[in-house]
Order: C-alpha cells, then structure tokens, then sequence
RNA sequence: AGGGGCGUAGCCAAGUGGUAAGGCACAGGGUUUUGAUCCCUGCAUUCCCAGGUUCGAAUCCUGGCGCCCCUGCCA
C-alpha cells in the first residue's frame, strides 16, 4: 500500500521553498529538462525529469522541455521524436515549451559578439594539442596563448570570419578570456565556439560554428527564464563558469544551477555509452528491449509510468553518490499491478493431467474472480474439462513435508475449480520423464470447497487441454550477472548475465488471453506480471512478457 | 598549486545542539482458494575515525581517513 507518510523533503525543495518564502519569484518557478537528442532516454534520466517536471508542477511554475543540441555530430531527429515520446509517457507536459538551443544558435552569437566587445573573449589560433598543453594539469597552473591579447577588432573580424566559413575545422576557436592560473580548469579560458563543416539534423548547413555546452545552457536558461537549472553532480565545477557568463552578460534573467546525484541501478548500466554498445553489438535486441533500463525498455517490459514516478519518488534525491538496490525497481511495480493487474491463469511449462473420474466430454465454466480484494473488477467464466495442464513445477514425485503442491497421493485444489489427487505417475520407460499425472477429482469440491471442511494446503493454477489456447512467454532475468558491472576487476561487458532471456514457447493460457491487445498487463497467478508484447501479433499467437515475477517464499524455503 | 563534492543499517534516506523518522531488503508470527496481497513484530546504545567545546553533539570546532568528479574544439 502507499501509505504516504508526508511528501519527502529533499534539498532541491528546500531551497525552492526559501526563495519562494523570500518572495524573490512573485512569477513562480521554472525548471527545465535539457536532453541532448544522441540517444534514448533511460531511467537516470527519469529521475531528472520527475526532479524538473514534479517541482514545477508542485509549486505551481513551469517546466520546459529543451533539446541541447549543440553538437551535430551525434544529433537526429529520431531521438527527439523517442525523447518526447517517453517524457509524455511518463506523463509530463511541457505545454507550448518546446525548445531548442539549436534555434538559440543567431542570439548566442550576439551574446558572443558582445563578450570579444568587452574584451572578455578572444579567437585563438593554436591547435587543439597546444591548446590542451597550455591549459596545464591538476596540479599546475596553465599558460596565456599567445593570441590572448588580440585587438578586440581582430577578433570580431575573425570571429566573422568563423561564422562565414572562411576556415575550416579547427582553424580557430572562441575562448572566454578568464584565468589559465585559476585552480579550476573550466576556468581556464574554456573555448566556447568551434568550427564544425557538419551539417546539423535542425539548421542543416546554415552554421558551420557552433557554441559550447557551457556557454550554451546557462544562456539558454536564461533566454527562457529558468529560475532553477538542475543538473546533475558533474557539473558542479561547472557552475563558476555558469555564473560568469550570466554576469558578463546582459541575460533577460538570472538563473541559478543547483546539483544533485545522478541515478546508479544494480545489475543494469546507465551510461549512454554502454547502452549504445549493448543494442549495436547485439546483447540486446534494440533499444526498447524488454531487458533495457531505457524508458522504452522499461514500457515494453510492462512497467507504468506511475510506478516508475513512484521509483524516482523513493529514491530520494541527494548529493551522495548511491546504487539503488534492484528490489525497490521491483517492489514499486509489485505494488502497483498487485492492486490494478486483472488475474489470469496461464501454465508456463504444461504437465498434463487427466482426471479419470470426470466424464470424458463433459466441460463447464466455473467463477473465477479478476481480482481477491477488488470485486469491483467483476468475474469471468473458465473453462474446465477432464484433461488439464498444470505447471510442472507444481508436482514432485518425492515431494517433502513441506511442499504443498501435487505429489503421489496427496490432494490439492485446483483453483477456482476442484480438489483432485494424484493416483498415478506415468513416465517415459526410456528417460524416466514425467509424462502425465491420473488423477481423480472429488465433485463436491466445485469452486474450491470441501462440504466437509476438509483442508488442502496447496492450491494449483491450471488450463483446460481442450479450451487453452498458446502462447509464447519471454521470462528476463537480470542484465548482468553482479550487482555492479563498472566496479568489477573485468571489463563490465564481462558481466553480462547470458541467460538473461528465456523464451518459452509451449505455453498454455486460459481463453480470455488470447486477445490480449500489446500493452496490457494482467497477473499471471502464482507466476507473476506479464504484459501482452507486440511481437503477438506477427507470431499468430500472444507473446508475453514478464515483468517480474511474484514474491516468493517458497522459493527461498526450497533453496535451503 | 590543485580544485569541487560526498561519508547515518545490506541498499536508499530523514535529521540543522535536546537524546537516531520512513522505505526497500531481511527474519519471525497472523489472515488467506495465489507459498501472492494484507496485518502485526523484530532489525543503528549510535551516525567514517580521533580529539575538543557543551549540562547535552550525527548536528559546532580541530585534525585525520575513505570514496566520487574535473586536464574534449562532448554534453
């Protein structure tokens, strides 16, 4: 149950709550979520955009939606279009705030013209080598170019020059002019425009220049009026230079970045890096492979966006570097489709069983309810004859004290249906398989009752042979093999978990399955949550994922 | 001549000088036609370490230790 006990605070809220106290955004606040279009989104970055989109809603301001898309090198229309998908499924609206810092690009180049005016920029003409040799190290102090003092007129002429491409790649940059001494490297003179001869997937060949990361983000913050631009721990040596161009300019506003701890998840990578090598050297089947942490992964496996809003939620949000334990992915989806996931039965892997005492061509259909504690969600019919299927799991032959299941001689209840025992275990004479179980089935049991007030302790889900229809169910596992692949003495890539898919291809479902529509998601009982995929429809039967499985203890019993 | 951050339970995380919330996980018990759900119960004499200040310290001070980030014309 969510039994919120008051909305957790965290410092980002704390903040926003001071300066809203001291009056000082009679407008309201206004964040922004700035993904840079050169892949998909993953649940890290759900986290960012839970942080934007959930503050702004929850003060009453607003939230943008911004593509940083500075570098047309690794920029494509097919990732904004996957980015808006995925932030809209998760259920957030930037309204009419769409942006893009591309479309940023004839007002940046003023905000830089304005800086070589003031003397507070310069083209430097070294190479991209010597640039990094004089830029010094850690621990020593970096070296003035030797174009640091060109007349502010040379460098308009030159900075012109860039933008009409009279030169090509690396000719020249645009660097700030602000301290190669300064302890902190990103203060040292940080080139802000380069030349790329790029076409750009928005503005094509219309800019062959193209600003930076640092002096674009914090621009465009203020271009839109961003009052709190959050953003994630790497940049917090970052900030200094943030700050100076908002203060050497004459920006509409004044913005502020707050840093917070990006998200770590066990048993998963989240670097975008490493998700690209995982699709482009076939671990995975694509982006949206139900084993992704992507959001389209994530939706394909059948997570909802509620319970991944309610993931970021528990999380928390700090400084401190954190691996988010793999169960509390599970529990919030465990916890949400336990109270809204219909109830169907399905059998994973069938063992047939024939219960000699029921007429051999009679059939009925019994009551089972769609859900235990919600009969608002109704019953539905299913049907039963005298050759079913159970899950083979559910029977042992030498079965101890504690297994509550079908064995030799012992009664259970079939759910929703009879009690039935095992008489018979026919098998192969060669392998010594289990083939099939004769079993007989007491009639005053219909429903689940003994008359008597006998007790099972065990009860079975199970298909009607006559009345299943196929399936085929796709169990995933864990991505990787070790909580956490980075931190391995091995190549993360090592650590790959190889049987992270299973595919069962003989599975039987109840008939209401069978036209599961892609998308819907139903407990399977006693197996877990499954979602319809939409592989279904060109397999000619359902295909089935399965979003995680039940808790179970008896498992845990019987490992011991 | 390095700079910037972070250390509270197995994993997250509240706490801001008044005697360690909560969640996940785990363990035990109860209910149960899902070994599910639900419901109880338990789970830090102590907050990275060592000193100090104070009637009182996770919180303040001093000194250590550990971990993360930074030397792209990526973001």
């Amino acid at each position: 149950m969510r039994m919120e006990s008051s909305t957790p605070t965290h410092f980002i809220r704390r903040i926003i709550e001071d300066d809203l106290a001291r009056g000082r955004y009679p407008e309201g606040i206004h964040t922004r979520f700035p993904p840079e279009p050169n892949g998909f989104l993953h649940i890290g970055h759900a986290k960012a955009i839970c942080l934007n989109f959930g503050m702004a809603a929850e003060y009453r301001g607003k939230c943008n939606l911004r593509f940083d898309d500075t570098n047309p090198e690794k920029e494509d229309m097919k990732y904004v279009d996957a980015i808006r998908e995925d932030v809209r499924w998760l259920g957030f609206d930037w309204e009419d705030r769409l942006f893009f810092a591309s479309d940023y690009f004839a007002r940046l180049f003023e905000f830089a013209i304005e800086l070589i005016e003031q003397g507070k920029a310069y083209v430097d003409s070294m190479s991209a080598e010597q640039i990094r040799q004089y830029r010094g190290t850690l621990t020593e102090p970096g070296a003035d170019s030797p174009y640091r003092n060109r007349p502010v007129a040379e460098n308009l002429e030159l900075f012109h020059g860039m933008k009409d491409g009279e030169f090509g790649d690396g000719e020249h940059v645009l660097r700030a002019k602000i301290d190669m001494q300064a302890a902190n490297l990103n203060m040292r003179d940080p080139v802000i425009y380069r030349i790329r001869r790029t076409s750009h997937y928005r503005t094509g060949d219309a800019w062959c220049i193209y600003p930076m990361y640092d002096f674009t983000q914090c621009l465009s913050d203020a271009l839109e009026h961003v009052t709190h631009s959050l953003c994630s721990l790497e940049f917090e040596d970052h900030r200094p230079l943030y700050d100076w161009f908002i203060d050497n300019l004459d920006t509409p506003a004044r913005p502020y970045q707050y840093e917070f701890a990006r998200l770590n998840l066990e048993y998963t990578v989240l670097s975008k890096r490493k998700l690209i090598e995982l699709v482009e050297d076939g671990h995975v089947d694509g982006w949206d492979d139900p084993r992704m942490p992507t959001i389209s992964g994530l939706r394909r496996r059948g997570f909802t966006p509620e319970s991944i809003r309610d993931f970021c939620e528990r999380i928390g949000l700090t400084k401190s570097d954190t691996y988010i334990d793999a169960g509390v992915l599970e529990h919030v989806i465990r916890d949400e489709l336990g109270a809204s996931a219909p109830r169907r039965m399905a059998v994973l892997r069938p063992l047939k069983v024939v219960i000699d005492n029921y007429p051999d061509d009679e059939e009925e259909l019994l009551d089972a309810a769609n859900h235990p504690q919600d009969p608002a969600m109704g019953t539905r019919k299913v049907p039963f004859s005298k050759v079913i299927y159970i899950e083979r799991d559910d029977f042992m032959e030498d079965a101890p004290k504690k297994f509550f299941r079908l064995a030799p001689g012992r009664e259970v209840r079939l759910r929703y249906a009879y009690f039935i025992t095992c008489n018979e275990v026919i098998k192969d004479e060669q392998t010594g398989e289990v083939l099939e179980l004769r079993c007989s089935y007491d009639p005053a049991t219909r429903g689940g009752n003994a008359p008597d007030g006998r007790k099972v302790k065990g009860t079975i889900h199970w298909v009607s042979a006559k009345h299943g229809r196929a399936a085929e169910i796709r169990l995933y596992d864990r991505l990787f093999s070790v909580a956490n692949p980075d931190r391995g003495e091995q190549d993360w890539k090592a650590y790959i978990n190889p049987a992270s898919l299973e595919t069962l291809d003989h599975c039987l479902t109840e008939p209401d399955l069978a036209p599961a529509q892609p998308g819907e998601r139903f407990q399977f009982e006693r197996l877990g949550y499954f979602c319809a995929d939409r592989d279904g429809r060109q397999a000619g039967k359902p295909v089935f994922n399965r979003i995680v499985t039940l808790r179970d203890s008896w498992a845990k019993i019987s490992n011991r």
